[in-house]
DNA sequence: ACCGTACTACGACAGTCGTCAAACTACGAT
DNA sequence: ATCGTAGTTTGACGACTGTCGTAGTACGGT
């Protein structure tokens, strides 16, 4: 059996819908979440690491449809899954949108 | 009795939530208006000229979301309200956010 | 005064969403 | 093999949301 490198489903840049985009970043623990993703940069995290105001399954609730639309990449690593934003993909599809969200105060 | 020049409420510029705006744009019916107010420019349009395939009264519900949440402005004439993006508001606080919504392909 | 047009308000209903707890899987270390 | 750590899955529940129809309000024209 190969060594599985993409258990984790992700939609390839064409198919990243705006609407799933928008739709995953309406949510105050969400938009926290690409907050933070933006802030440590390309080398990722991993889920747990973010610290956030629920439980551990609806952390991966969030990190699921965050990952569905598009928004982030997750890849195993150990026990852990790493997850990073997908700026280069997003800011090709809706060059700005990003960067305008993360200029928001707070 | 005064004229009503200012009966419907909006959020200041600076009452504006980049969570509400968000959730605003994130319906389909809704991202749709603001992609056909963006087209249509600053005059704006009287609220039942833009084809939608919903019903008055849903109409009026999606409208009430985009006002309160300071992504459009509406003013009374005559019967009809006017409805405007608030370009240079969103611009301001969001730069880009607008532009690459609209830069989404469909 | 009356009517038509344009929109709003209210209540109802079905569907989606965020949340949690509990049970489960996958991997690494001892 | 066993255990602990990291994350997923499932089912349940309440809250919210989009939708509609009906009724109501506001304004302009005749």
């Amino acid at each position: 059996m190969g060594r599985m490198v993409e258990v984790l489903p992700h939609p390839a840049r064409e198919e990243i819908k705006i609407d799933e985009v928008l739709h995953a970043l309406a949510d105050p623990v969400r938009l926290h979440i690409v907050r933070e993703l933006a802030r440590i940069g390309p080398e990722g995290v991993a889920c747990g690491a973010i610290e956030l105001p629920v439980t551990k399954s609806t952390r991966t609730h969030h990190l699921r449809i965050l990952r569905e639309a598009g928004v982030t990449r997750m890849q195993p690593e150990g026990t852990a899954r790493i997850t990073t934003l997908r700026r280069e993909d997003l800011d090709t599809l809706y060059p700005g949108l990003l960067d305008g969200i993360l200029a928001a105060r707070q």
